[in-house]
RNA sequence: GGCGAUUUAGCUCAGCUGGUUAGAGCGCAUGAUUCAUAAUCAUGAGGUCCGGGGUUCAAGUCCCCGAGUCGCUACCA
C-alpha cells in the first residue's frame, strides 16, 4: 500500500467503436481517469494516460453488414467521433489510438506468439456451426434463427434481442447463416485457450492477500470468481475481422476480442513511445491503474493479469478503481434504445460548457453505487454550486478589486488572526484533497475543492471590505489581497476537475505559476500585478434549456415505443407437407410449477389425450402464479425431439405469442376442445 | 437459482477496527447583509439508519432470516 512508485500509467477502458460515447462512459471511466491524470501531472509526476477505440469483434461486422459498408468504415466513423469528442471535452489522453492500427496488430500477435511459444495455451476442439457456402465458421452473432424462448424469428446465436435472453447457437430453431442464408452444419474447430485455472494460486495471493484495499465490489467479485474456480478461456475465434492468429495452421482464426483489446493498452503505449514504452509496462516502479466500469472487473483483475503474468515480463495493475453505472432520468442508459446523453451532441448543444458536465458527473459520480443523472440536477448544480458559490466568489473578488484598487493586486499588509485561520483552512483542505484523490475518491475531493470557494465567500462576508472601505483602506487592501490569493488557489485546486474554467481563471488573473504544491500558498499574485478584465466563469442555465433536453429524451422514448414493434417479415414459403410434419395439439394443464433453481422455467404436466407429458417453458416471469394455469387448455408441439433442461425431460413446446414488449402470452383455443386434438 | 455489491434526512452521499443527543452538500424555513450572476453569510426544521430476529453493558456498525436495486453467471424446445 505504502509502496512508492516513480511513475503512473493510467489506462481507460477502450470504448467499443460501434457507437458514440455517452455520459455513462464519461462518469464511469474517462472523467475520473482524467482527474487522476491531471492531478498527478499537476504534482509534477510522470504520468501517461492511454486510451483508444476497441474496433474488432462481431457486433461491428454485423453493423457493417446491415449498413452495407465495411467494418473498417464503421470503426472509422465512430473512432473519429469518439476521438474528437474526447478532445473537445478535455480528456487529456497522451494518446488515443485504435486496435485496427498496424502497431496493435503486430503487438497483439506478438503477444500471442510469445505465450504460444512458452506453452501457455492449451488447445481444445469442439463442434461449431459452419457455413459451407461462405466457407467459414459462424460466430454466434452470424447465426439467426427462431428464439426457442419467445419465438422471435430473428434471434441471434448469442442473444435474442426481442426478449433479451442470452442464447447459445445450438439453442436456435432453424438456424441459418446471415452471410449466405444457407443452413449451417456442425463442424469441428480447434481453438487456443488460456488456462486460467493454472493461474489461480498466485491470483489468490495477489488479490485476496495483497490487495485488500481494492474497492469492495472489485474485491468481492474477484473473490467470488476465485472461489468458484477458474476455467480455461478461448483466446481465438473463427472470424475474419480482427488480429489473425499468427500460426500456420490458423487460417480464418483471429484473436478473441477480450484477448485483443487489453493488449491495445500496450500497443498504444508503444505507438506513443516506441523506444521507452517498456519502462511503463515492465518496470516495477511503474504504477499501473486501470479505470473501468463494473461490468469489466473480472477481465481487468483476473484475465488480463493472467495474460501479463503468462507473458512473464510485465507488471500487474496496482489498482482497478471500477465505477458503478450511471442511469439517466431513472432509466438504464442504452445505446440501442437511444436512451443516452451523447457527448458529441452535448458539446454541440452546450458549447463552452464542458466543465459543467464534468462537474455534475463528478459531483454525482457512481463511485459506490449506481447513480442517476437528471437534467434538473444538472441545472441545480450549475446554478446553485458553480454559479452561486465558485463563480460568484471569483466575481466578487475581482469586481471589488476593480472598484477599490483599479484592477491591481493591492498590498498584502499584515495578516491578522482571522486571515491566518483562513489560510490554515486552505492548507488543511489541500491535505484532505490529496488523501481523497490518492484513493480515487474524486466525488469527495471535488466537494473539498468547492469548500475552498465557500471559505472565500465566508471570508468576504465576515470581513465586509465594502464597509471598511469607508474607514480603513489599509485593511481593505489586505483583505482583497488575500481574496485574490484565494482566487489563484482556486485556479489550481480546480484544474484536475474543471480544466477549462481553471485556464480561463488563470488567464483572467494572469497566474503563470500553477502546480499542485503551490496550493496553500498566499503569495501567488505579487503586489501591483495587473489583473485582466473580470468575466463570469459560469452562467445560469434557465428552465427552458433543461426542459428542452428532457423533452428530447421523452421524444426519444416515445419514438422508441412506437418503433419497438415491427411485424417481422414473412418467412420463406413452405410446402403443405412441411407444415403437416409439425404435430401441434391441444392439451389441458394438469399441473404447473416453477422449476427449482431456474428463473425462467415453468414445468407443465399436460393431459394430451393419450397419456400425460411434461413440457418445460421459459415463461415463468410472465406467469408469477403457475397454479392459476391449471385447468387451462394450451397448444403444444407434440413431436419435438425431447430435450433435457435443468435435469428434467421436456417433451414438446408450449405455444405462446410474443407481444411487442417481449411479454409472452400462452395461446389457447377459443372454446373448450377435446384433449389431444390437432391444430391445423 | 448461484455469487458479488448496494439499501442511512425530500435529493446525492459520509459514517474506519461496535460506545455520549447519527453527519455533509443541495433543496426547504427564518434571520442578517448588499461587493456579487436575487448571488452570499448565519441559524433551524427534517432520519423506527430496508424489514424481522439474535449476540453485547452498548449495533447504522457484528451474526442469522427475508425484501428491493445493480452487476457477473446459470437456465430459456
Amino acid at each position: 500500500m505504502a509502496k512508492q512508485f516513480k511513475r503512473t500509467l493510467i489506462t481507460t477502458a477502450l470504448p467499443y467503436a460501434n457507437g458514440p460515447v455517452h455520459i455513462g462512459h464519461l462518469a464511469g471511466v474517462y472523467v475520473p481517469a482524467d482527474i487522476y491524470a491531471r492531478y498527478l501531472r499537476l504534482k509534477g509526476e510522470e504520468v501517461l494516460m492511454i486510451g483508444g477505440s476497441d474496433e474488432h469483434g462481431v457486433p461491428i461486422t454485423i453493423k457493417a453488414r446491415n449498413e452495407g459498408i465495411t467494418p473498417q468504415e464503421v470503426v472509422d466513423r465512430y473512432h473519429t467521433i469518439i476521438k474528437r469528442s474526447f478532445e473537445e471535452f478535455g480528456i487529456s489522453f497522451d494518446i488515443y489510438s485504435r486496435t485496427t492500427s498496424a502497431i496493435h496488430h503486430k503487438t497483439a500477435s506478438g503477444f500471442f506468439k510469445t505465450l504460444y511459444d512458452k506453452g501457455e495455451f492449451i488447445t481444445k476442439t469442439s463442434e461449431q456451426y459452419y457455413d459451407e457456402e461462405a466457407k467459414q465458421f459462424l460466430a454466434d452473432r452470424y447465426i439467426t434463427g427462431k428464439c426457442p424462448h419467445c419465438g422471435n424469428e430473428r434471434a441471434y446465436g448469442d442473444q435474442c434481442e426481442s426478449c433479451g435472453t442470452s442464447l447459445s447457437p445450438l439453442d436456435l430453431i432453424q438456424p441459418h447463416s446471415t452471410i449466405s442464408g444457407s443452413i449451417p452444419v456442425m463442424k469441428e474447430t480447434t481453438h487456443w485457450y488460456l488456462p486460467l485455472d493454472k493461474h489461480e494460486a498466485w491470483l489468490r495471493k495477489w488479490i485476496l492477500e495483497e490487495h485488500k484495499e481494492w474497492k469492495p465490489n472489485v474485491y468481492g467479485q474477484c473473490k467470488s470468481w476465485l472461489d468458484m474456480g477458474l476455467q480455461p478461456r478461448a483466446v481465438s475465434r473463427d472470424l475474419d475481422w480482427g488480429v489473425p492468429v499468427p500460426l500456420d495452421d490458423a487460417k480464418g482464426k483471429v484473436l478473441y476480442v477480450w484477448f485483443d483489446a487489453p493488449i491495445g493498452y500496450i500497443s498504444n503505449t508503444i505507438e506513443l513511445l516506441p523506444d521507452t514504452w517498456e519502462t511503463w509496462w515492465k518496470d516495477p516502479e511503474t504504477k499501473l491503474v486501470h479505470f473501468i466500469g463494473k461490468d469489466n472487473i473480472v477481465f481487468h483483475c483476473i484475465v488480463f493479469p493472467s495474460m501479463l503474468k503468462a507473458e512473464g515480463s510485465y507488471i500487474l495493475p496496482e489498482n482497478v478503481p471500477a465505477n458503478e453505472f450511471l442511469n439517466l432520468e431513472g432509466d438504464k442508459i442504452s445505446t440501442s434504445r437511444n436512451w443516452a446523453v451523447w457527448l458529441h451532441e452535448y458539446l454541440e448543444e452546450f458549447p463552452g460548457k464542458q466543465d459543467v458536465l464534468r462537474y455534475v458527473l463528478t459531483a454525482n459520480a457512481p463511485e459506490t453505487k449506481d447513480n442517476d443523472f437528471t437534467w434538473k440536477d444538472f441545472q441545480a448544480r450549475n446554478n446553485n454550486e458553480l454559479v452561486a458559490i465558485f463563480g460568484n466568489f471569483v466575481n466578487r473578488a475581482l469586481v471589488l478589486t476593480q472598484k477599490y484598487f483599479d484592477g491591481k493586486v493591492p498590498a498584502q499588509g499584515i495578516f491578522n488572526d482571522y486571515d491566518q485561520q483562513t489560510i490554515a483552512e486552505f492548507v488543511a483542505v489541500k491535505v484532505e484533497m490529496e488523501r481523497l484523490l490518492d484513493n480515487y475518491r474524486f466525488r469527495d475531493a471535488l466537494k473539498e475543492a468547492m469548500n475552498l470557494a465557500r471559505i472565500g465567500n465566508k471570508y468576504l462576508a465576515d470581513m465586509e471590505p465594502w464597509k471598511l472601505a469607508k474607514t480603513d483602506m489599509e485593511r481593505v487592501s489586505t483583505i482583497m489581497n488575500l481574496s485574490l490569493q484565494i482566487t489563484a488557489n482556486l485556479a489550481i485546486a480546480f484544474e484536475p476537475f474543471l480544466p477549462f474554467t481553471a485556464e480561463k481563471l488563470r488567464d483572467m488573473i494572469g497566474l503563470n505559476l500553477w502546480e499542485w504544491n503551490a496550493l496553500g500558498s498566499f503569495a501567488l499574485l505579487p503586489e501591483g500585478h495587473v489583473l485582466g478584465e473580470p468575466a463570469l466563469l459560469f452562467e445560469k442555465i434557465e428552465d427552458d434549456v433543461v426542459e428542452r433536453q428532457v423533452q428530447k429524451l421523452l421524444d426519444t422514448r416515445k419514438a422508441n415505443e412506437a418503433a419497438a414493434y415491427k411485424a417481422p417479415p414473412v418467412k420463406e414459403k413452405v410446402a403443405f407437407e412441411d407444415f403437416m410434419k409439425m404435430d401441434i395439439r391441444v392439451g389441458t394443464v394438469l399441473d404447473c410449477q416453477r422449476v427449482p433453481k431456474a428463473d425462467k422455467l415453468l414445468q407443465f404436466r399436460i393431459a394430451d389425450g393419450l397419456e400425460e407429458r411434461t413440457i418445460l417453458s421459459g415463461i415463468a416471469q410472465y406467469y408469477p402464479d403457475p397454479k392459476a394455469l391449471i385447468g387451462m387448455q394450451v397448444c403444444f408441439m407434440a413431436n419435438f425431439e425431447p430435450k433435457k433442461l435443468r435435469g428434467i425431460m421436456s417433451e414438446g413446446m408450449i405455444l405462446s405469442a410474443e407481444d411487442a414488449d417481449g411479454k409472452l402470452v400462452i395461446i389457447q383455443p377459443s372454446a373448450k376442445v377435446t384433449n389431444g386434438v390437432e391444430v391445423k
